[in-house]
DNA sequence: ATGACTCCTGGTCTCATCCT
DNA sequence: AGGATGAGACCAGGAGTCAT
């Protein structure tokens, strides 16, 4: 059995990012007829079309979806076999753009230490951070996103981790609330008030609830809303508890409340940065995971 | 070991076709 | 009409084979 020609994973890499072949072509400084004659060799590799006129464009076909990322992790580790010593990392200069898919409870309580890290050891270095709209390990296999940081929920398993810290759930009132004056909350004094809620998906019952089921009590949800963040600022006002993880108390919005232990017994979790194995020894990367770690200690 | 030969791969050039 | 794409013709260079 002969081995496919390796050479033809660059070529799809490219086009599948491309959507052209002309384009393609000017990248790996070919001609388009060469690189339209790789394609050819490409489709019949793969028996599939790969890329479709599409009026004057060219579209992917799903199963050139389906290799896209994967294309593009072969080339990147091929790259890494090939080139044995890379160029050894220079912070001072460094031009770079990373991207963290994470909550914005995350960015609001982590976000200026971070930024403030990179500008002093890296400054040519951007942080984007992006939405978190729902778990997906998608945005890491197709290179789209550098770190992924919040809670593991079946991520996949090549997606390589590593924990932060650990974080507890705190009721937050309002320094003001006629209850943060007690040392503590009792169960009934926690249900006694109106609740704000942090939900992306608009869920109004989680592990807290079932605790208070397991004693016969239930509290009443006054709001709902999508981040944690809007939930203190809305608790403030609104004079009701909100319940979020206790680092989000050092955000700008968590300073004016008062945090209480829950009275019923809830998980901890445990929050993590995520990514791809590709990245996994590239220096520039590696640097990035070593500074998130250090600025995300324990809070 | 070396040179001649053959085959294959991948390049350019050119032109036809398709689409806006 | 003009741009993008694809395919055929042709050429150059590398690799393998074989005789010397």
């Amino acid at each position: 059995m002969t081995d496919p020609d390796f050479n033809l994973l660059t070529a799809l890499d490219v086009l599948l990012s491309e959507k052209s072949v002309a384009g393609a072509a000017k990248r790996l400084e070919l001609s388009a007829s060469a690189m339209s004659r790789t394609l050819a060799r490409l489709r019949q590799v793969t028996g599939d079309p790969l890329l479709v006129r599409a009026g004057r464009k060219m579209v992917l076909t799903p199963h050139a979806e389906s290799l896209q990322a994967r294309a593009k992790n072969v080339v990147t580790e091929m790259r890494a076999v090939l080139n044995a010593s890379p160029a050894p990392l220079s912070l001072s200069t460094l031009e770079k753009r990373f991207t963290l898919r994470t909550n914005e409870g995350f960015i609001d309580v982590f976000g200026p230490a971070l930024v403030n890290a990179v500008a002093r050891e890296a400054p040519g270095v951007t942080l984007e951070f992006v939405a978190k709209p729902e778990k997906d390990a998608r945005f890491l296999r197709e290179g789209r996103v550098d770190l992924e940081i919040g809670v593991l929920e079946n991520m996949g398993p090549e997606i390589r981790l590593q924990a932060l810290f650990r974080d507890r759930f705190v009721a937050a009132l309002a320094k003001n609330h006629p209850l943060a004056a007690f040392a503590e909350l009792s169960r009934e004094q926690f249900v006694s008030v109106g609740h704000v809620i942090a939900s992306r998906r608009g869920a109004i019952s989680g592990p807290v609830d079932e605790a208070l089921a397991a004693y016969g009590m239930s509290r009443r949800i006054a709001a709902v809303v999508p981040a944690f963040s809007a939930a203190l600022a809305v608790a403030r006002d609104a004079e009701l508890i909100a319940v979020v993880p206790a680092s989000c108390l050092q955000s700008a919005a968590g300073k004016e409340m008062i945090g209480f232990p829950l009275p019923v017994s809830t998980p901890e979790i445990t929050v993590s940065q995520m990514w791809h194995p590709r990245q996994e020894h590239e220096l520039a990367h590696r640097w990035l995971r070593q500074l998130v770690r250090r600025e995300c200690r324990q809070p």
